[in-house]
DNA sequence: AGGTCTATGTCGTTT
DNA sequence: AAACGACGTAGACCT
């Protein structure tokens, strides 16, 4: 794998391999101290520091500092890079439309620039998404509760997708939402829309999930999540909704309840277990 | 500023270099082929491919391919770096706690490694968040309608907190949620949690923002945005909520609503016009 | 191209 | 440390 590498290079030398390298769809790695103006969605300035600049052949360009996993300024793959000299400094401008979008790095100087013809082939596999507590969930259904029976995934409502769709040993409609980590209040209102769609849909009931939640709801809401916050419970047991522990990696718990069924949380309508 | 870089190094070589950078709190960017292994939230594998690698003094690791703007894998900022040599091959393990996560990177090939004691003082400025929106909000609140009172920011609910809180011309009060962009379902999902638990803290109705909205309402619920997907006006209509166009930056439109005042998205009972 | 949602999201702020 | 929400979120999938 070549590589070409220049040390503090001149503007016109820098301007030459780099123009070079993403003419010939290379990876770019640019050390240097710049200044950087972006206007687009946003609009920001960021005066001289020193930096690392990367452009990417799919057009992706990043400008990292020495803290944080994001880049201080960055453009998103699809822009198009252009390299020129300006007042004898480097300067780079990646720029793309819809939106449009233009980062402009100009460099006070060039400490090092490499370019690199990067040939990677593989694949990340990754492992613990929520589509994997999906697999989990549609494996065995009773992870939900016994007798749960999955009818089906990515349902459409007005409100959005369903996750899993499904009904209960009393053939009672489920909507299920899955979280792949500890939810939050966002997680409960997501779950609380998809339940008042299908209750629309199903032309069942309005709204009778205030207050007496279980015996009136034609419809359940169960959240599936590692674990919940105290706030999320809460909104969870204004709403009858119900939550059930579980992980998305089949090894690290998550599956705590021993009783196995959905607590309809915060709810002191309990009066009927499983 | 001085550079360190070594061209095709050993894995000694490789390692020395490396290690001292780490210890010096350098700024270190690595060229090679590797394979990455994570475990932590979730899990990945990664096979052998050319990747650009960048430890920062704050922990930060990057694991960069040809493509995206995201890291094909990472560690946020706090994690320690740990470099070795395995197996005749350079080894950097990024480790950190809460999560326990673990990020290894394996050289089969170094290209190019370079370390820089990276010197940035400057703090990035940044133009049209949801910040400048309320500011702009606050400077000039006839922008929400004529005659809207802000009370406060941030006002705590036991859903999360509001945006703006106010009242209206009427005396009633007003719940404003505020987003920097066009703004679909959640958004309308957030401000209706919030607009439940003001009706709910300030004891006025229990719930009936379904059907009749508008007169019934004693607590309105405005969402001010550049814009609404169809879907989101839908929902706002069904709970009574209403939209005001409004965009962060003043140059850029987003005030087209000649009337000036709110709409109450979707609603039919518009029978009395301000 | 736009809508909707997930993410090893990350990041800041507050409790 | 946990919780909550914004982000120029990015990225994937679908219409």
């Amino acid at each position: 794998v070549p590589v070409t590498t220049r040390r503090r290079p001149t503007a016109r030398e820098a301007h030459a391999v780099l123009a070079e390298a993403v003419e010939a769809g290379h990876l770019a790695v640019v050390l240097g101290r710049c200044a950087v103006e972006y206007d687009g969605r946003a609009a920001s300035s960021l005066g001289l520091g020193d930096r690392v600049v990367v452009l990417k052949p799919d057009g992706t360009a990043l400008v990292h500092t020495d803290e944080g996993r994001t880049p201080v300024n960055w453009q998103p793959p699809g822009a198009t890079h252009r390299v020129a000299v300006r007042d004898g400094c480097l300067r780079v401008v990646s720029e793309r439309s819809s939106p449009t979008e233009t980062l402009t790095v100009t460099f006070e100087a060039v400490y090092q620039l490499t370019a690199i013809d990067a040939a990677d082939p593989e694949e990340l596999d990754l492992r613990g998404s929520e589509a994997d507590l999906r697999r989990r969930l549609l494996a065995d259904p009773s992870l939900v509760e016994a007798g749960f029976e999955p009818q089906g995934t990515e349902r459409r409502t007005d409100a959005g997708a369903i996750d899993v769709f499904g009904r209960d040993a009393d053939g009672t409609p489920v909507v299920v939402e899955l979280k792949r980590r500890r939810v939050g209040p966002s997680a409960v209102s997501q779950l609380r829309r998809y339940v008042d769609a299908v209750r629309r849909e199903e032309g069942l009931d309005g709204d009778d999930a205030e207050g007496d939640a279980g015996e009136g709801a034609t419809v359940r809401g169960v959240l599936v999540a590692p674990s919940v916050t105290d706030r999320a419970r809460t909104l969870l047991g204004e709403r009858g909704l119900e939550f059930v522990a579980l992980d998305p990696d089949p090894g690290s718990g998550g599956d705590a309840d021993p009783t196995g069924g959905p607590d309809v949380a915060g709810s002191e309508t309990d009066a009927d277990p499983v």
